[in-house]
DNA sequence: TATTCGTGGTA
DNA sequence: TTACCAAGAAT
């Protein structure tokens, strides 16, 4: 990998950050202050997910909820109603005990260093150093998936991202090239530069503010940064989703408390080993498919008659349910449902 | 340490 | 259709 000397590091963060001031995304919803409220809701909320897909839910949630207070004191469901949709669901209720965290124990005092902030629940290294920088002016790498991608490529730095253990390798060799003045707009100018001329696929690297600097774009090897194993491919597995009606109300379970989509409301879901045990009898010609990061459910929806309910079920009409947070799964089988006959 | 946790976009 | 992402954290 490449090495910068002291001259080298100046020039870069002038560079970055004269780029940034000029080019970077001042506009977007959560850089209109600094208040780590609002910096918080805006890290959780783009864990693992784009820019675009967040901003909607950024303005709703803070126009619902404004602050800290009104976060740790909202009940569960108006959180996760905000939440609806955008997935990784055990974000949304760490991020209210991280709100009660603040108000109730530490009074309202924000932690404000990056280690601190990590006793916040759902708070880790990268949201931790992204809010301490941002909010508190910390002189720390707020190392995500920009930081491995762009850093990876400048430096030519050969750590397998997918490894656990590279973190702290990334953290080291980017530790002493944060801007000392400006941490938290280097941090956010690296995210920039990872949205625009540094992106993962196409990157623009001939005109990007930093070319002089990037030493896999100098060498022709920029396709082979940043270094990362491949995962494993969803699992298939097949369901049968049971529609319960009477008075005009359909049947719900309540998911359990812990595992994929917690303690949320679906139709009965049983995992069956094939569809011949319940041909004829399925409401719908194609199953319902949804694809989690590691599973592949097929669904296929079966009428059934009224039985007993068990603790955690409980029949709801369309005003009712649609008052819930409700997963995208169950608004696929749902619209299935009401495009079949019915 | 490896796996688990959603969803929508794109080649 | 499949594969692979996109500002990670918890277990």
């Amino acid at each position: 990998m490449e090495t910068w000397n002291e001259q080298t590091i100046k020039e870069f963060r002038k560079t970055l950050l004269n780029w940034y001031d000029k080019e970077g995304r001042a506009h977007l919803p959560w850089r209109v202050n600094h208040d780590p409220y609002r910096v918080l809701v805006s890290e959780i909320m783009l864990q693992q997910t784009r820019v675009d897909t967040v901003i909607p839910y950024f303005d709703r949630f803070m126009t619902s909820l404004p602050t800290v207070g009104d976060l740790a004191t909202a009940p569960e469901d108006v959180v996760l109603k905000l939440w609806e949709g955008l997935g990784y669901y055990s974000r949304a209720r760490n991020l209210q005990k991280a709100a009660q965290f603040v108000v109730n124990e530490l009074h309202g005092q924000w932690p404000e260093s990056s280690d601190d902030l990590q006793s916040l629940p759902g708070v880790g290294p990268y949201t931790a150093a992204a809010i301490a920088s941002i909010s508190f002016n910390e002189v720390v790498p707020a190392v995500d998936g920009n930081q491995y991608r762009v850093f990876s490529r400048l430096l030519k730095i050969d750590a397998d991202i997918a490894d656990t253990k590279s973190r702290k390798i990334f953290y080291d060799i980017i530790a002493p090239i944060v801007d000392p003045e400006r941490p938290g707009d280097f941090n956010q100018a690296i995210m920039d530069l990872g949205s625009s001329y540094m992106t993962t696929k196409n990157p623009d690297s001939l005109y990007s503010p930093v070319r002089e600097f990037n030493a896999a774009f100098r060498d022709g090897v920029e396709d082979q940064y940043p270094v990362k194993t491949t995962k494993q491919r969803p699992v298939k597995q097949l369901f049968m989703a049971s529609v319960f009606e009477k008075d005009g109300k359909l049947l719900f379970e309540k998911r359990p408390d812990s595992g994929l989509l917690a303690g949320f409301w679906t139709f009965p879901l049983t995992q069956i080993e094939s569809i011949e045990s319940i041909t004829g009898q399925q409401l719908n010609i194609k199953p319902v498919t949804h694809i989690f990061t590691h599973r592949r459910w097929e669904i296929w929806l079966v009428k059934q008659e009224t039985a007993m309910l068990n603790d955690n079920q409980q029949y709801f009409s369309s005003d009712e349910w649609s008052a819930l947070s409700l997963p995208k799964v169950q608004h696929k089988l749902l619209e299935k449902l009401y495009d079949t006959e019915f």
